[in-house]
DNA sequence: CCTCAAAGGTTGATAGTGTCAATTGTTTAT
DNA sequence: ATAAACAATTGACACTATCAACCTTTGAGG
């Protein structure tokens, strides 16, 4: 019954009646519209991640902090901060990957509190096949007319811009 | 090292050079520049899902059973089928919440095998306030020109089709 | 210089999530 | 009637996650 935070918020209710499954879509506004049809394509899309994952013998979780490493190196504390996780769990992670020989603890020289990951050669080389995996466009971008995606992308350019 | 299942695929590695990143979008095609603009703003958008689902003191995914079990009863190894895991975790992950008075078991009359998941009124109350906190559209929707969020729209009612 | 508060990381306790192998009970096909 | 197949559970084990307590290092003020 614990283990999860209790951040909460007295959550306003829309009072047009609440959306009952995934695939309805009601009078609830265009971005909303949108964003519900967007959400349950891309939650059937991430339902496989896990697979894609185990294709490489790595967890979830592992597959994100190996993607979060490909820019230089790493404090402990930012990939916590990166994976929205405490600190303490991020030793464990880290030990494994280590273990593996994927990545490494240096420390750091300014200041001797902090260690900094870096990926090993045989972590870089797992990262790129990873990443060229978790990037081919799943069938329903693919299956889109050519249009769609022209659309799709500039419409996500746009809003990446403005984020 | 064990604990996840090997189910592999000699991937072809893009040999056009590998994305490093998230944010880089080369010259890998129409599509995959879509799909990965979509991903990254998907994944920054995904990070807090666990947030959200601890405002209800779920777990993500007892969020995630209490959104797929919103039309009626369930078998418990239908679940499983759309959790994408083995039925013996959803023994457990029902144990919870049944405990918790959001779901009952109910035994099949036509197959004594198979149990059936049903919603109490307090799970229905719950999946209520949960599913319009999940459909509120994130900023970077709410925030897009008027004609983006249609075209949006419109295409991913089109993705939904043929898909 | 010295102390003390704050920060980075680790450890231990505890719980949820997930897999696999083995088991029980029920159904269906031969 | 027997055997094969299926639904759910149990037990063993690993990974993910949190919290509290701890140690070391750093940085600020007295």
């Amino acid at each position: 019954m614990s283990g999860y935070s209790d951040s909460h918020s007295e959550q306003a209710v829309r009072p047009s009646g609440v959306p009952s499954g995934v695939t309805e879509v009601g009078e609830e506004g265009l971005a909303q519209q949108a964003w519900t049809l967007l959400f349950s394509l891309l939650h059937t899309h991430m339902r496989n991640f896990p697979a894609l994952a185990a294709e490489f013998e790595l967890s979830p979780v592992q597959a994100h902090v190996l993607r979060q490493l490909g820019e230089g190196a790493l404090a402990m504390s930012t990939l916590a901060n990166y994976l929205s996780c405490d600190a303490s769990n991020v030793t464990g992670l880290v030990d494994r990957l280590e273990a593996r020989g994927l990545v490494e603890r240096r420390s750091s020289e300014q200041d001797r509190r902090v260690k900094m990951l870096v990926l090993t050669e045989a972590g870089a080389e797992l990262r790129g096949r990873l990443m060229a995996r978790m990037f081919e466009p799943p069938p329903f971008v693919t299956e889109m007319p050519e249009e769609d995606q022209v659309a799709l992308r500039d419409i996500m350019r746009r809003a990446l811009k403005t984020q």
